[in-house]
DNA sequence: GCCATATAGTTAGGCGGCTAATTAATTATA
DNA sequence: TATAATTAATTAGCCGCCTAACTATATGGC
């Protein structure tokens, strides 16, 4: 994430351009935004998830296993979806068991492995966060019509294909 | 930021939307796709900054420093402008200064206070890393014209004075 | 001049990321 | 069948972020 809060002024700008041929303002003054307004975006989800007492990882933990038809699945598979490290999802599991918002249960076939079960009370954690998530999701976004909606999402998806020049 | 990487398919959609009534799956998608690509610009930079051993903590400090005039600016200043805490722009300077990219020296006048200097080795840093960083942004960001880049950060900007509906 | 208050920076402790190493079980193969 | 390779999860140790508590110094009434 872009923590930096100080984007460069004009003045900052000349300055590195001088130093450095190639750089061109406009495009650095841009990139910068972007990355700082998704930034901005993700501290509001995350400061709106904490008012109900939980973080990014362990609520997207919880919705994994409400997709889910017997809402069960295993460490490894929440992992992946979650796009964290096996190891960082033995850690959020264990903030959730403590909890009481999910529970384990031996995998007789394969020993090495277990389950991880929304419980009662982790379903009622989402009952509780999900109905204060969605109006407030669908009133920000139609400040946008839809169609400029899509516009935006095709050029960031154009963007994100580009970001490879960084390889 | 966004880790999720299994965004919600349309079975997953209409399951939850059954459950919470004012769920809009469109809001829902978009606002998802957009935090996801931030994340995944930001990883892009994360990594390329790895690539001359530096991380973005690290890297915008020593920026901060070669915008003044004297290459020099104070603990917290650096972290007000960083957007990161006293506490965590103290770990950033210990590892500069143990680099040898940074330099510390007295005030006189406060002696609570001391300043934090851009060193050679720090300024060689930057003339090592900017020149590779600035074609490469100018090469993504001119992916798309001017004008549409325009519109697109004024949705965004748009969105983010929205980003108050989860206050 | 003295005490209360404010300010600069650090330290302690917590959290959520990571990688690498470890343990245990399963699967493949010589 | 014994052993090698693979896989699932955990642990250990690092990092960068946070808040709260602490130390040291400055400042502003009384």
């Amino acid at each position: 994430m872009l923590q930096l809060k100080d984007l460069p002024d004009a003045k900052v700008l000349r300055k590195f351009a001088e130093r450095y041929e190639d750089m061109d303002s406009r495009s650095v003054t841009h990139f910068l935004n972007i990355l700082r307004i998704g930034t901005e975006l993700a501290e509001s989800l995350d400061r709106f998830l904490a008012k109900h007492g939980l973080l990014q990882g362990r609520w997207w933990v919880l919705i994994l296993l409400m997709r889910e038809d017997d809402l069960t699945s295993t460490p490894s598979e929440l992992a992946e979806k979650a796009g964290v490290s096996r190891a960082t999802m033995s850690g959020l599991i264990n903030g959730l068991l403590r909890d009481g918002l999910v529970a384990r249960q031996e995998d007789n076939e394969d020993r090495r492995s277990y389950s991880i079960r929304l419980t009662a009370a982790g379903q009622d954690k989402l009952d509780e966060v999900m109905p204060d998530y969605y109006p407030r999701v669908k009133k920000m976004m139609n400040a946008i019509p839809v169609q400029q909606r899509e516009d935006l999402l095709k050029q960031l998806i154009l963007l994100k294909e580009q970001s490879k020049v960084f390889d």
